[in-house]
DNA sequence: TGCTGCGGTCTGTGATCACATTTAAGCTGT
DNA sequence: ACAGCTTAAATGTGATCACAGACCGCAGCA
């Protein structure tokens, strides 16, 4: 019983099995389902997706080269904690990168840009002004408005620079929307997005920038204040995984989201 | 017969066969050993590399996914061919990346860093002077001398960046300044160097970029000049791999035995 | 009661096997 | 003698096996 006959992937497109896992994982990454500090086991990972270890460590290895992952000296596997330096950091990476992007993308767009980025605009904004925000959603259409933007820059190398970024700050950022969906209202982000969206419309680099710089600035403040960073990295926190992705025993709500999410069979 | 017998990898760090697979093809490729098109064959790279497949599949899969490898839809793996228009994108996404790296490196830099960096400087000035200058050591000084500067950023997540963007363009980059030394004499690298050096040790960030943009631009349009890029990628030219590059027909003499062996067939 | 060995389970890692697909040579048929 | 088909070698991919080390729990001793 092949794991290829299960799933059907004899597509035209070249495929592989773990690439597919690779892509499953980053998603629930990037979409907060995996919190920082989770362990995971290659095994349960493979069981929970249907295949054999084999595209499990392939896709693990990819994250872990891109420290999306990091396994500890103990040669445990986990979703990396997040410092407040790092924090900071990759923050700091965000402007320059992302802030280079849209003023790039503010000279460059086509009008399939622009449609595209109004599209995922109106999406958001739904979500944002609905009375009962879904975090998901929200978090899908803002990482899609961006996304619009910086691809419309026309630098593939720079929105795969920018995925990686945001597949490292991707848990704490998204974990945290998910439990204050307030933020959603009273951050500002909708805001900052009309003007982002304007100011890539109107070609003015210099507005996008700033339109940008306040709304990555205005999350990353929003999350400093919800004190979850680390100040440095305890050696007994590396003992203290939030969950592992395998579920022993109870199983907790939102571990079953990712657990639903990761089965496929 | 374990291949872990035969390298002493019980060091205290956790060194995996898989990393050291891929820090080993990381190293051919930055330093143009690999020239661009040509194919690899896993276990010919296992076999040279005295370890199983395993490894090699991991070290490969690493390297596809940060584009510094591709595998045709015929499942070949080989080095990237360059396409003018890519070999474009790249520089101008490092113009922007590396120059806001010296920008902040000339802000921050601590008086270790700028002794490293005249450290490589003048290893690099020694061998562009030399009579007879070795294109292998031009190269790494050169690269030593460039991430010292970016490393004073003190960003690491920006650092890594740029390595995965010299990983990219560094086939063409070095594989031609292999084949035209003489271009370290009259590149004007010395002196886009010094001018770097003496920027980020004067703490002018504007001055640093504006030599490094030099740097850059000076060896791009150089690249530019050889007409060994692509115009477009043909749909035959997936046939024909080493030709693009490097001509076929008479084996190359730097294509040494380990190169040559870790081709496939 | 509190600490210390000690065994079993589980982990990641590397090697090996199995298979579908592709490539190249060899061979047959006119 | 050459085109076309057949077959055999080789390739990447996935599954499975083997193994060293870490973690957890249980028993035994002071």
């Amino acid at each position: 019983m092949t794991a290829m006959a299960i799933a059907g992937t004899n597509r035209r497109e070249r495929v592989t099995l773990g690439g597919r896992v690779h892509t499953e994982l980053r998603e629930l990454l990037m979409s907060g389902e995996l919190a920082p500090g989770q362990k995971m086991s290659l095994r349960n990972v493979a069981e929970a997706l249907g295949t054999s270890m084999t595209p499990v460590r392939e896709a693990v290895a990819r994250l872990v080269a891109e420290q999306s992952l990091e396994v500890l000296p103990n040669r445990a596997v986990r979703v990396p904690l997040m410092t407040r330096e790092r924090f900071r950091e990759l923050t700091t990476v965000r402007l320059a990168v992302e802030g280079y992007a849209v003023e790039e993308a503010a000279r460059r767009r086509t009008e399939a840009d622009l449609a595209a980025m109004r599209c995922f605009e109106d999406a958001f904004l739904a979500e944002a002004r609905s009375p009962r925000p879904q975090a998901e959603r929200a978090v899908r259409s803002n990482k899609e408005l961006h996304f619009a933007v910086y691809r419309a820059a026309g630098l593939p190398t720079l929105v795969g620079i920018i995925e990686g970024l945001w597949l490292k700050i991707g848990p704490v950022l998204n974990l945290d929307l998910k439990v204050s969906p307030e933020r959603l209202k009273t951050g500002g982000a909708t805001e900052h997005h009309r003007r982002l969206v304007a100011a890539v419309e109107a070609g003015d680099g210099c507005a996008a920038r700033s339109a940008l710089v306040d709304d990555i600035k205005g999350a990353a403040s929003f999350i400093e204040s919800t004190g979850r960073l680390l100040d440095e990295a305890g050696p007994d926190l590396n003992r203290h995984p939030v969950g592992a992705l395998a579920p022993e025993g109870e199983t907790q709500p939102e571990r079953d989201i990712a657990t639903a999410h990761l089965g496929s069979r």
